[in-house]
DNA sequence: AAATGTGTTCCATGATTTGGAACATGGTTG
DNA sequence: CAACCATGTTCCAAATCATGGAACACATTT
């Protein structure tokens, strides 16, 4: 094991979640390093060009650098490539806004996104992480997950809101997910926000994201979930079928 | 200098900018390391996450950890957090895609973008790096720069396509979008796209960054840019203010 | 002026990385 | 089927390189 590299990404990581530019001081007392040692690795991070200084305050923060490679990732990401064009189609159908989901553990990662011209105020933002719980693309990759029942009774057991969840209601409603391959939030987690996901099925032959349309309940009623179920598991088998093929 | 932290990022960037998975052996050859050597900070980054294999061919290919980091940048990058809702705004007047870039040296990254619902076959996507002489948002950032001069000169000695780049007409280009704040490209580029970029102007008083409406010539004719000029302009004043007053 | 808080430099010490060689594995070819 | 090649993996002695402590520089506060 480098323990030099994993310093180095500790060091970058402290630097990429901080709200503001920190100093060598805070950060060695914080993470357990000594100054000295804190003060060369960002040196070196700063000739590599992934930390600058702030003119003003000559504290450390991130460069784009790491934003720049993580973009490369995301878009030669195969679910991503797979997915986009369908995602666009179903913008351009509905005019609302779309995402992309991933399933991690027992979190939900926002992938990609198309907005709507007029956007619910609180749009989960892509590289964002909530309970799979939560929203309905969550959900809808919960529903098709083997370890499905383990996930929620961690969630149950871990999470501040857990005990709001009841373990047998919500299984039934995983069935009743599976059995329409659509889930439906109406006001779930976030009041006044509907949304309708359905999952994009891939090489394994499970759920390896969801495509969902999100908008504010005045727009997005219930009767207009369902009026756009066909065009979601439409786009959904498309995107899985670009996906399986290529 | 950590070395060691050098080389765990090089290898990083090695595999996030590969189009497919890479082994040891030929990472060992590209870079010049021995093939222990790459082994071993190969585990290291699977251990701590940024690095995982392909389970058929066992070759090393990127998480998606590198790009939650990098979002969590460029959410919080001041730029973006002012120009976000009056890029929106834009978006909901035009129904057009519109970007965010910011100058780095020569080249224009685009930060941000809102996409039409019907958009140009060739959008460019977040975390892109184009010579700024090339889109619009490039143009009016240089047109406000002290050094453009400069950075055209570079650019016709550098790049392929340079020689095209006449410097007199283009610095006269220049001073006419300086006086408009507001820069024109149709078929600049890309052919079948027009284009309309303001400046927006940070706390150094420079151009910090570009707002861009694009579109495909049929729908974004000569007129409808001309009638956009305003908006575009009153999108960009309003995020510099936002910027430097927060 | 003394005292605290920064960030920075220096250096002997020793822990860590290094590169080579040997081993393991799987696929290819005569 | 055996010999071969290419690949990934493990091991270890040698020495490079990171380490942490102390000393320095500089600014701000008391």
């Amino acid at each position: 094991m480098d323990t030099a590299i994993a310093k180095g990404l500790k060091v970058l990581n402290r630097i990429a979640h901080a709200d503001a530019p920190v100093g060598v001081t805070a950060m060695a007392k914080e993470m357990g390093l000594e100054k000295s040692n804190v003060h060369r690795t960002l040196t070196t991070l700063l000739t590599l060009g992934y930390v600058e200084r702030d003119a003003a305050t000559g504290r450390y923060g991130p460069t784009l650098k790491v934003w720049e490679l993580g973009m490369k990732v995301v878009m030669r990401h195969p679910m991503v490539r797979a997915a986009r064009p369908f995602m666009q189609m179903l913008h351009q159908q509905t005019q609302e806004t779309v995402h992309l989901t991933i399933l991690d553990g027992g979190d939900c990662i926002y992938l990609d996104q198309i907005r709507a011209p007029m956007p619910v105020r609180t749009t989960p933002v892509p590289g964002h992480r909530v309970p799979a719980l939560f929203p309905a693309s969550g959900r809808v990759q919960l529903a098709f997950q083997p370890n499905a029942e383990e996930i929620v009774n961690t969630f149950r057991n871990s999470h501040p809101r857990g005990k709001e969840i009841k373990l047998a209601a919500t299984l039934r409603e995983f069935a009743t997910i599976r059995q329409q391959g659509i889930a439906i939030t109406e006001s779930g987690w976030s009041a006044g926000i509907n949304s309708i996901a359905g999952a994009i099925i891939d090489r394994a032959g499970v759920a390896g994201a969801a495509i969902a349309v999100s908008g504010p309940a005045e727009r997005l009623t219930r009767e207009r979930m369902d009026s756009l179920v066909n065009q979601v598991l439409n786009a959904c088998t498309q995107a899985g079928d670009t996906l399986r093929g290529s």
